[in-house]
RNA sequence: UGCCCGAUGGUGUAGUGGUAGCACAAACGACUCUGACUCGUUUAGCCAUGGUUCGAGUCCAUGUCGGGCAACCA
């Protein structure tokens, strides 16, 4: 009709980065990253961030760097860094030579923290955390300045350099930076950049005693990775100022943050510190139990990467808080599934079915189509017999017009099999429903069927012993069905 | 009581001063050896009030509502 849409969505990121890249800002290089915590398992709303800055670096040309930002050696294990890596090459995204740890900067991170020093925009504070808070102020109070604030360089080298050789104990000794104590934003209140802890780190031991904050490792490690495009959740907008100052003062490679809304699922509890209190309390068997959101739980259902991509890229990308509807990502992993896997069948809750005409020893071999969108996937032999179950679901004894499956005097198509009507309906002392007595019709045999008129009722499955009610199936997971 | 960010159908979004589109969901219908898929139809939206303009979802002002910010976490 019109001019070809783009495949692709316009969103703010892209637009931003498709500016700089025509402007040939950096040489027209697009280097971005995504700086997980290896505190805990990936999921949905990482993929997000994953899809993004892993998308943005191969639509520009671009390269997309894994970094391991572990700089709290209290909350981080190696296990996590092994997940992280398998969910995002799962996912179907490869950093190349390109995987990083904060901790590898440690030693350059330092090396700007006694630059900030000496150009007397850091100091060691000794407040307590309590004496802090007070002079913090608060969102509508202007803070006071450190009675340690002033302190000379020579002495917040030296006092430093005991922070790094551990002749201070954890506690009140924080190198700080000197911004200011009155800004409105408080991230900009003479945050700390390095605090003491004697806890070995997962990956060097016990080389360090004092270790950088976040907002100080990572906005130099951005820097020191040229990473062009630092994307982020909204919740670090406010840091953004603290990120710009601090590759400022130390005049380095001037990455840029931006900022987008993280993923909110209905129905779904998302972030990393509810998952993990879910595993920890043995809530949940585990991080990749099928109830919770992250990437190995979706796996483990059947979901594919392709599904999460996809949906991925259908809930675009913005800057105001929304709630995606959980049926948006169904929608994704069933066009998915419908599209490639092969069917199954099997009965959760069996009622038996007893064809009255088929012969007692008679077993015959019918033929199953594996995938009807895809008839190269084959197909598999499905037995017949007289005696069969069929799902208890799939059968009412008094049916409303609009129900097409079984129930007395209806005949109804046993899918790749017979047409079978329901005779007699067999119930126990309790009046349950125990057996059903059919008959069916051999002119009717699955595949070449001649009717039409009256297989208006039919319904599926089957097998053996099994009349089956199908579900699309991959690994153990299974299609999710549209709520009715 | 401060500062910052945001606001388009039920949901997620596009629209960059010139006819408000798309997807999901819902309803109805067609098709179907999966009540699936597919196809068709329908329902339904610019937070409010002013202003600028020939013309405003878009620009400006004010208001309303929502979110964020006071970890030696990331």
């Amino acid at each position: 009709m019109s001019i070809e849409e783009s495949t692709t969505p316009k969103h703010f990121i892209r637009e931003i980065i498709a500016k700089d890249v025509a402007e040939g800002k950096h040489g027209g290089k697009v280097v971005t990253r995504f700086p997980p915590e290896p505190s805990g398992y990936l999921h949905i709303g990482h993929a997000k961030a994953i899809c993004l800055g892993f998308g943005m670096a191969k639509e520009f040309g671009g390269v997309c760097h894994l970094r391991m930002d572990d700089t709290n050696p209290v909350k981080e294990e190696a296990e996590y860094e092994e997940s992280i890596k398998e969910d995002i090459r799962w996912l179907g995204f490869d950093w190349g030579e390109n995987l990083y740890y904060a901790s590898d900067y440690f030693e350059q991170l330092h090396g700007f923290a006694i630059q900030l020093i000496e150009a007397g925009k850091a100091y060691v504070c000794q407040l307590s955390q309590e004496e802090w808070r007070d002079y913090k102020g608060s969102p509508t109070e202007p803070g006071k300045e450190s009675p340690y604030r002033n302190r000379s360089v020579e002495a917040n080298l030296d006092l430093f350099k005991k922070m790094t050789d551990g002749e201070l104990d954890e506690g009140p000794h924080v190198l700080r930076a000197k911004i200011d104590m009155v800004s409105p934003n408080l991230h900009l209140r003479d945050p700390a950049i390095y605090r003491i802890l004697k806890v070995p780190h997962h990956r060097l031991g016990n080389k360090w005693s004092v270790y950088p904050m976040y907002d100080f490792a990572h906005s130099l490690s951005d820097a020191i990775e040229g990473i062009t495009h630092s994307l982020c959740s909204l919740e670090f907008e406010v840091h953004r100022p603290l990120y710009d100052w601090i590759i400022e003062q130390v005049q380095a490679f001037p990455s840029k943050q931006y900022e987008f809304a993280r993923l909110e699922l209905g129905y779904t509890v998302i972030g990393k510190r509810n998952l993990k209190e879910l595993v920890e309390k043995g809530l949940v068997s585990g991080w990749d139990d099928p109830r919770i959101s992250t990437l190995a739980a979706f796996r483990r259902r059947g979901y594919t990467p392709e599904s999460i991509r996809n949906f991925c890229e259908t809930i675009g990308l913005t800057r105001f808080k929304s709630l995606t509807d959980i049926a948006l990502l169904e929608h994704s992993i069933r066009g998915d599934l419908n599209a490639k896997v092969s069917r199954v069948l099997g009965v959760l809750d069996p009622l038996k079915v007893v064809i009255e005409n088929y012969p007692e020893e008679k077993e015959e071999i019918l033929e199953g189509i594996n995938n009807p969108t895809n008839l190269d996937a084959g197909t598999r032999d499905v037995p017949f017999s007289r005696e069969l179950y069929v799902e208890r679901e799939d059968f009412m004894e008094d049916a409303p017009k609009k129900f097409f499956r079984l129930t007395p005097g209806r005949e109804v198509r046993l899918r790749y099999a017979y047409f079978i009507t329901c005779q007699e309906v067999i119930k126990n002392e309790q009046g349950e429903v125990v057996e059903l007595r059919c008959t069916y019709d051999p002119e009717t045999r699955g595949g070449n069927a001649p009717d039409d008129e009256r297989s208006k009722g039919r319904f599926i499955g089957f097998p053996r012993g099994m009349l089956f009610r199908q579900r699309f199936a991959s690994m153990i997971g299974y299609l999710p069905r549209k709520s009715r």
